[in-house]
DNA sequence: GATGAATGAGGTTTCATTCAT
DNA sequence: GATGAATGAAACCTCATTCAT
């Protein structure tokens, strides 16, 4: 389990409703300004507190950084698994899945940022921790693909996590080249398109029968 | 063209020679440590000099990051072309520039976080021709795409450049997550599987039998 | 109304008396060693504070310059009208102005000599402030004048500002040259020379007359 | 006489030409932008050599000030004189005395000033030394009041160099107030009003009677 | 629990001065 | 004699963090 951040008030309700005003606040400025260029004093006064309070539910600045990017990884965690609740078909839960990923990392493309920027201003131990959640949240795919590995409709992989990486740096690589696919193409687009190219490159002819078949279909491939 | 940095000293070979020693040593700390953590002193440090000596060569500590960032993506103007020198089938040229670019980054894979991190520090006029680099180093790739596709070997492209860019996050992709895929796989076994992956995507059937006669390439795929 | 400096701290009482403090102790400093030479950590070591919390209260160096000069000629304004408190004379107003003028110049010499000298490191803003509040005091003694020549005391005057800086740089030639003028006369027989030359060259009969039947004239003049 | 300022070039007509360089553009710096913001570089680019050359024939920036303040002292010994050549009647000679000493001022207002805002900077030898040089400046105003006492056009005065001092203030007060003086008269009424003032004050009748028989007196005062 | 004034370490940058060429 | 690259000390200013109220 992820290493707790110090506090030193007791009332859990209230530590928790506070650090969430502060991770709002500094998520907006951390993706803003980046995490050196933030200061306490403004993530305090955005968060609409003293500087002062800050340091009674955290004890460095870097931990307002480690629960910044938890809330990122936890909302990945939450909004995927939601998003397939009662899907069955193991292409269309692989479908939603990515699409789902893809549109969290588009609400916040800076939160997806700050991963990889400002990681490195963690303490060891809280780095480990974020790439634990990393690693978590791809599960969520690469249970997705191995669902469908087994039903025959994706060939045998060689190597899953390999796979698996391809579909997150698809999704990440919305927020990491924002700048320029805002100007080139819709999400939906880019969804559909990068869809396309994964199905092409893994589905068995059973796969696309199967395709073919299902509803909705043309919203991710022609 | 490149916006010039601002110098005190006269002598264009002094410049450059002191630039290139600077930019070897803010690489190594900027990469290791990030922009903002490395300090002017460390530069100068590691670089033999007196701090004072580095503000006769750059005014300010970012103009040393936006020439560090420069040097990277000259790397890869330089580098591609280079492997692709003499060689006209376009598949050879397609993967051979695709395991240049990933073996570019390998080579310094802090280098290439670098510009996803640090670039918001650029003063906007730094920041769009680091973009205008990229941009022109993209089209290396996706000249060969379109060749690819002009030869019947691959299948049209409905965006050309977004193609392209599945291409650069592969690349990229293997810094941006160097720090798993260092432990699941060699770069040889990157490359060749994320090859693989995008020619079962693109490939049509005139493709697969030029590529069967192909000389070498088992490098790329099975 | 002059610029207001910056301040992060809302407690009014506290921003002045901190602000007191600060300017006394760069008065003292900047008088004895100039402004260039003072450096913050000295104005703050010797108002007992830590240098970083001067800058809650100001935003820059040249900020506490302007306090400082602010608070010298705010001194004059001050000073000037309380000794002419209840004096109805017009004659005996102008002899104590001029006389007060050079007591609150000679209490702090340095004082009046930092605005000869460092007003060009100020912003255009507070330079032109600066400018505003000497013509203010400037009037305190244009009105002496003025009362005397409408008496009859005085003879008309051809430009009655000229006149007036007769009497500033008098006053202000005591700081000016208070390296010589302490070896070679009291600041009393100084001022006491000075009032009378100005009244030689500007009286009117009338005016000698009203003067010989004043009391505690002798301190002026023979 | 003048401390030396050290020198490592034996060559003395190079040496006074250098430096005649270094000071024509020491003085245009220092007069526009003071002494302490001024830079080695600047006065070198100005003077057309580089930095390290002014090191051959100075020892420090501040035996440039030294060199500056004293050519501009030897500016009023040398045009004073120079102006009262030939002239005999000790009225005529104070007026054009004073009429000059404005006149050197006004030439170069920043140069007065530069000796009021920047003694500070120099060695305690070097400012005797431009004291001295003062002093003996003054010289040449007083002896000019002398000769009218003597003559008996002026009344006795108590304190002569107090007396003296009165004029010096004003030809340095054209500068010392130069950006108020030059809003509201010109440099020739400026002058006709102070020497108007200072016969008021001083002169006796046998003064006015000699005065009124002078040729062009009527520039001076009606 | 909350405030915000106060601390002080440390960073970037400037610039007088030196010295090899 | 002249150059200008190099040095390094020191200045201003910021900001994470503490602590009395």
């Amino acid at each position: 389990m992820p290493p707790k951040v110090y506090t030193s008030v007791d009332d859990e309700k209230l530590v928790e409703k506070r650090r969430e005003q502060f991770v709002a606040a500094a998520s907006e400025l951390f993706g803003r300004n980046g995490f050196h260029t933030t200061t306490i004093k403004e993530i305090a006064q955005r968060a609409g507190v003293s500087a002062g309070l800050i340091y009674a539910y955290v004890k460095t600045k870097e931990d307002i950084l480690f629960l910044v990017l938890q809330s990122v990884l936890e909302g990945y965690a939450r909004e995927i698994p939601k998003a397939l609740e009662g899907m069955t078909d193991p292409l269309q839960r692989f479908c939603t899945a990515v699409r789902t990923y893809c549109e969290v990392v588009a609400a916040k493309p800076d939160a997806t940022l700050l991963a990889y920027r400002e990681t490195k201003s963690l303490s060891s131990e809280q780095k480990a921790a974020i790439k634990d959640m990393e690693l978590a949240s791809n599960r969520l795919i690469s249970d997705c693909i191995d669902a469908c590995i087994r039903a025959g409709y994706f060939r045998p992989a060689k190597n899953l996590e390999l796979l698996t990486y391809r579909i997150v740096l698809l999704a990440h690589g919305w927020a990491l080249k924002a700048w320029r696919f805002r100007e080139i193409v819709s999400l939906d687009e880019y969804i559909a398109e990068e869809i396309d190219m994964f199905l092409h490159a893994m589905m068995t002819d059973a796969g696309w029968n199967h395709f073919r078949g299902m509803p909705g279909r043309a919203v991710n491939t022609k």
